[in-house]
This record gives C-alpha cells, sequence and structure tokens, in this order.
DNA sequence: ATGGTAGAGATTCTA
C-alpha cells in the first residue's frame, strides 16, 4: 500500500523569532519532514524541547551566530548523511543532508541554503555574489559526478529563480541578482545533473509561481512583485511518485512573518 | 531612478 510523504522547505528567517508559526505549518501541510534556512540560531541556543514540541521528535541542525543556519525535522528517525558539507571552504552552515526512513527504503534529503549573492552583479567587484556563483558551481561539480543518484530530494532557498515566469518581470529583473543569466545558466546545470524540478512537474512554465515576496513592498499582495527562489527537486526515480505541491501564500500573511512561504510537495512511496 | 523593511546584535551587516 503506498503511502504518502510530504517535505516542506521554507527560509523561516529566524528560528528563535518564529517558532511559534510552526504548529500552523505543520496544520496547514501535516508534513513528513520540514527543512529549515536561515534559522539565524547557533548549536548551542537550539530550542531544547521545540522538536519534541511539535511532534517532531527527531531533528538535526547546523547553526551559526547571526547568519544562515539550516535545520531538518522528521517525523521518523534521521541520520546525518556524509555528504553534507561547505561547498567553498566556508563553515556558514548552509547546507544538511539527512537519511530519513520511509516506505521502500531511506530517502536522502539534502537542504540548501545558497548565498544570496549582494546587490551587484559582478563578481569581479562584488565577492559576495562571486561566492554565490563559486558555492552553487561547486554543488553542480558534486552530484554531476553522480548522474545515477536514486531516492534522492534536493530542497530549500537556492536564492535563484530560473525561468521567466519565476519572477513578476523577467525583463525588468535580469540584471537583478536572483535572475541574472549566469546564474539561471548554473542553476539549470545544477538541476539538471541528477534533478527534476518537483514545481514545475506540476505547473507549467508559462504559469507565474512565486514562494517569496520582499519586506520592502509597501503591499506585497497588491504588487504582487515575487519570485520564486525555493525549490523542491527529485532524481528521476521519483519522479513517477510525484503527486502534488502546495506553495502557503496564506504564510506571508501570517503575523510577523518570513518573507519567504512554505513550499510543500507530496510524494507516493 | 530610487528607496522601501526586517532580523541579529551591536551601534552595522546581511538579505
Amino acid at each position: 500500500m503506498p503511502q504518502p510523504f510530504r517535505v516542506v522547505t521554507w527560509n523561516i528567517n529566524s528560528l528563535r523569532l518564529r517558532q511559534g508559526l510552526l504548529p500552523d505549518l505543520i496544520g496547514a501541510l501535516d508534513p513528513d519532514v520540514i527543512c529549515l534556512q536561515e534559522t539565524k540560531c547557533p548549536d548551542d541556543l537550539f530550542p531544547p524541547e521545540l522538536a519534541a514540541a511539535i511532534g517532531f521528535p527527531h531533528v538535526l541542525f547546523r547553526g551559526m551566530k547571526g547568519y544562515n543556519g539550516v535545520a531538518t525535522f522528521s517525523r521518523t528517525p534521521i541520520r546525518r548523511h556524509e555528504t553534507t558539507q561547505d561547498w567553498v571552504g566556508r563553515n556558514d552552515c548552509r547546507h544538511l543532508a539527512a537519511e530519513v526512513d520511509a516506505r521502500g527504503g531511506p530517502l536522502v534529503i539534502h537542504n540548501f541554503y545558497v548565498p544570496a549573492g549582494g546587490d551587484i552583479p559582478d563578481p569581479a567587484v562584488n565577492p559576495k555574489f562571486a561566492h554565490k556563483l563559486d558555492f552553487v558551481a561547486a554543488a553542480r561539480d558534486h552530484f554531476a559526478a553522480t548522474p545515477d543518484l536514486r531516492r534522492s530530494i534536493l530542497v530549500g532557498d537556492l536564492n535563484i529563480a530560473p525561468l521567466e515566469h519565476d519572477v513578476w518581470s523577467h525583463k525588468q529583473l535580469l540584471k537583478i541578482v536572483s535572475h541574472t543569466p549566469v546564474e539561471t545558466a548554473l542553476h539549470t546545470e545544477w538541476q539538471q545533473t541528477c534533478f527534476t524540478d518537483g514545481l514545475r512537474h506540476f505547473v507549467p512554465p508559462e504559469e507565474k509561481l512565486y514562494t517569496w515576496w520582499s519586506y520592502r513592498a509597501r503591499d506585497w499582495l497588491a504588487a504582487d512583485r515575487g519570485r520564486r527562489l525555493d525549490h523542491v527537486w527529485v532524481t528521476h526515480d521519483l519522479r513517477g511518485a510525484l503527486r502534488r505541491h502546495v506553495i502557503l501564500k496564506d504564510a506571508r500573511g501570517w503575523t510577523q512573518p518570513s518573507d519567504h512561504v512554505p513550499v510543500c510537495v507530496e510524494l507516493s512511496l
């Protein structure tokens, strides 16, 4: 009997500030695994009772002071996977790979927080943009070496909106970091190493699709100038198991919201 | 063309 398996990715933008929203997320999506980014929480300050309190007793995290940080919560036991790494030699807590028990055997879930890249889309003058390009290229090269990867899911805030209709205006964002041709080309190369785009599997490319709306808009809902920065990819063997997706846009209107909303993909395993 | 908001934690950086 196949079982649903739901994975959620959410850039929570401070775990300690927004942990009280997790029960709302769980009530809306009933996930099996939750991957968070931008926890901004050092490991020794990770709330010790949180995982049990929300019904996800198995949790792994990699955090640091002030910036970045990822955490993966699971209903069932998980183990840190040996492919967890730093990618470009900085210990800045942007990746966590976990092996999760599921029907049919373990799944490996990669939780990524790709560098945002600063404002100027030129690696020669902006070291943050250079770091972003180097990071994505390193991740691409890693997965290019394992083209037959199976039972793996890659999620996270990848900070790149790859397709024309992943942004509110393709033409106006071509020189804006997150949608420049050099980034979207690298992003596509990375995805095509091993993975199917789990959101565009359900939504045709000519349809607008966003997961992030800036804090800086006067009225984010009315302006609707969003971008699709958060992604769920699955290895090709799992493509036939994809059942549905949810982009929890309501979460952008919650009290004291993140600027990203939770994204859920359900597979039938 | 510009500036707009949010979070951490220290009086500025990152997004």
